[in-house]
DNA sequence: ATTCATAATTATAAATTCAAAACCCTGTTA
DNA sequence: TAACAGGGTTTTGAATTTATAATTATGAAT
């Protein structure tokens, strides 16, 4: 099922190494995603042995990387009871929508006080390939899809970039990671293309005019449109 | 200095017991905050030999404290190089409170909109405590000070209660101790106590007429003149 | 004298061991 | 039969030990 980490882990997987509880924390949050029955589904337990011994490490850095997931929200420890992965419910699932959409829009307002020029630029390169990718009509419409969904999350986080604020960044990407939990964890639904599409063109203008509150306006409609869609 | 803790801590201290490395935690919070000379500085390495034996403990339940604090940021792990205080720049500074000002307008928006009767109630209670508590004129202005910062204090917390989104409360608890890791970290400048009290008193007309779109704007004008007294 | 190599020291990371709390099962009793 | 007591097992929490990386110190060579 899951191979053990192998000892020169540091070496072959990349660069920089990484300590042992962070790699085992990355793991623990794609099993956690995954959802998949019978493995550490939301509101069940983790068994720290069986978990230690199936990754092939002792149970102090798997303690940590549960430390680590619990400030995170990913799961929940209880006093001599252990860690249970979240759950979480549909209005938490409101609730962090709402927080994300509140800071990409904000986000979205200083880009269009604050960006350069050649920033400006950039975020229009990625919206023109966004529209180039749906502009083209492939006999594989999938592989189209594909690339929209991996185009549009570009443009995301190179907004979220170019806004430049390292704690909304970290605050962005924990809100994510518990949207992840939730099964219909997608934040662009399929056949939402052509609005979100059109959504995009008109933040773009926005950002281009450089008008903040345009631009506001423009991603909370963006987020209020995929929100609807997420809960048909 | 510091005592060592004491074996008893879950009984005398706390109905539900909590865990030695929250305990470790926050005590290191503190000591973080408190950014006397010589001990936690900002940018200085921890000591995890030093800190266990200060609290009379191993350093297992240290290491995962620190931990926690990473993931919010308090403290920076450097691999194979041990755990530092985060240094927190002007720009940090700046950008944490556009945060926190953002996520309480917001909060203000949604009480506006979805209080019960009840709750307006409870925070016009307050708000009406906050201006008893300059009203008077006692002999002894400090105590008025005091009690002015502690009820100001209450109102924030309440209102975000009454937004009721646990994970925004989570971040703006998160950014608050970013900002304590400053030395100008009083969010309430002294000498704008009778500004403060008349944007107060602008936010809870707002709210009282459920006028959301004023709340936002009065609960950020709130934050903007906090920020601007705290910088000059 | 400066630089490079290497040995010794120090500190972090991880594994292992130990202690104690919670859970579970069984048997007894009301 | 249900509830409770008690013992054994499991599992968490913390301490201790071990391994390894990084730093410093030492010394040799240019």
């Amino acid at each position: 099922m899951n191979a053990a980490i192998s000892p020169d882990r540091l070496k072959s997987v990349s660069l920089k190494p990484v300590s042992l509880h962070e790699e085992v924390a990355e793991l623990l949050r794609q099993r956690i995603f995954k959802r998949s029955v019978g493995d550490l589904e939301p509101g069940s337990w983790i068994d720290e042995l069986k978990l230690a011994e199936e990754y092939g490490i002792s149970r102090t850095p798997l303690r940590e990387a549960l430390k680590v997931l619990a400030t995170e929200g990913l799961v929940t420890m209880k006093v001599r009871r252990g860690a249970y992965v979240t759950e979480v419910s549909e209005q938490d699932l409101t609730d962090v929508y709402h927080l994300l959409s509140l800071l990409e829009s904000d986000a979205a307002g200083v880009v269009a006080t604050a960006a350069t020029d050649a920033q400006l630029q950039e975020l229009a390169s990625l919206h023109a390939a966004l529209e180039a990718a749906i502009d083209t009509q492939p006999s594989n419409q999938e592989q189209s899809t594909e690339q929209f969904f991996s185009i549009n999350e570009q443009f995301h986080m190179r907004l979220l970039a170019i806004a430049n604020n390292r704690w909304r960044d970290q605050m962005v990407a924990d809100l994510r990671k518990v949207m992840k939990l939730n099964r219909h964890n997608s934040l662009l639904k399929e056949g939402r293309i052509a609005e979100s599409l059109a959504e995009h063109r008109v933040i773009m203008a926005a950002l281009t005019a450089r008008d903040a509150a345009a631009a506001v306006a423009a991603m909370h409609a963006h987020f209020r449109n995929g929100l609807e869609a997420a809960n048909a």
